[in-house]
DNA sequence: TTAAAGAGGACTAAAATGGTCCCCAATAAA
DNA sequence: TTTATTGGGGACCATTTTAGTCCTCTTTAA
């Protein structure tokens, strides 16, 4: 189903409602209630960004958690990277030496092509964007405030 | 990671070996030898592969697979659907009942842009560019002969 | 009639994931 | 200086998912 990990879901659940109150601290247990996830997963989840740099951490009393960037620079591909490491499809993007088939495959070299395009496209949305509540359409979904459009063109001059 | 499953990795370079003869046809223990994959796994693929129309079967010998389409109408979106089902980033995208975050999630209507990014990036790369081999760079790496540019624009008017 | 193919599905081992817990370090406040 | 509150790091385990194999049945050309 190509997706995106729990952990990598609930990131982005914790940090939509940080986003709204970009420069506050916030203590993971506090954040566990608003976002009705288990503490310790919140926790786990805020590790990962830190160790990313997606958010800043203060110990102590009163410490807690804090936005590192605004959440319109914060985009959705590094809060996805600092959960589930670099974005790649397969295997060979990130270590060729790591697939066996890689000598008798075939299509290894046009896989970069889609990567960069899942990449792009991940790094075009931000935090910002999710955060919104955009209005209702009459079907009962969300009208999205961003549209990605794609213009596949052959032999770019690079 | 954000990773395709291995097997629809498979299914792309079995498909990759049957683009290069898109009117032949091949039997699953022909193809497994070509692409050095183990027989009984080449097997499940293609089944898969032939209850999502992407490729035909005939049985009895000289039976085989087959292309269903050219290759230039084989989207590798079609191909990673058949192996794990809708491309869709999130549990709320296939059905929404499946999320026990739903109620309280305020990120839930966003997400439908981005699933519609990536998918159009998968739809916009056919087999047939998987399955050309590209004139390899000075650096070892081959030179994607498409591109797909992105262009994020806001409100769209829908 | 036979042999060569695929169809369908059960089954298992291994790997990845999600969630919890424990103990340590930092620091603000009493 | 002590204490209480917060995060850091990582071990741990249960569950789920994935990958791979195998068996039996159906189809069909020769
Ligand atoms: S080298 Fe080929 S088989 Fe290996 S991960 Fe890359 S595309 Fe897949
Ligand atoms: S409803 Fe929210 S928590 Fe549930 S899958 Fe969708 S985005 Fe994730």
């Amino acid at each position: 189903m190509l997706r995106i990990s729990k952990l990598s879901d609930y990131a982005i659940i914790i940090l939509g409602h940080m986003a709204k109150a970009p420069s506050q601290t916030f203590a993971a247990n506090d954040l566990a209630g608003s976002a009705g996830i288990g503490g310790p997963t919140v926790s786990k989840v805020l590790k990962a960004l830190v160790k990313a740099h997606v958010v800043r951490s203060t110990r102590g009393p009163k410490g807690g958690y804090q936005l590192a960037q605004t959440p319109e620079k914060t985009s959705i591909a590094s809060i996805i990277a600092a959960l589930e490491g670099p974005i790649a499809l397969t295997e060979c993007s990130i270590d060729l030496s790591h697939c066996e088939q890689a000598s008798s495959c075939n299509v290894r070299g046009n896989w970069s092509v889609i990567n960069r395009a899942i990449h792009a496209a991940l790094e075009a949305v931000t935090l910002a964007d999710m955060a919104i509540t955009p209005p209702m359409g009459s079907d009962g979904f969300h009208i999205p405030v961003k549209d990605i459009t794609f213009q596949p063109r052959r032999n770019p001059e690079q």
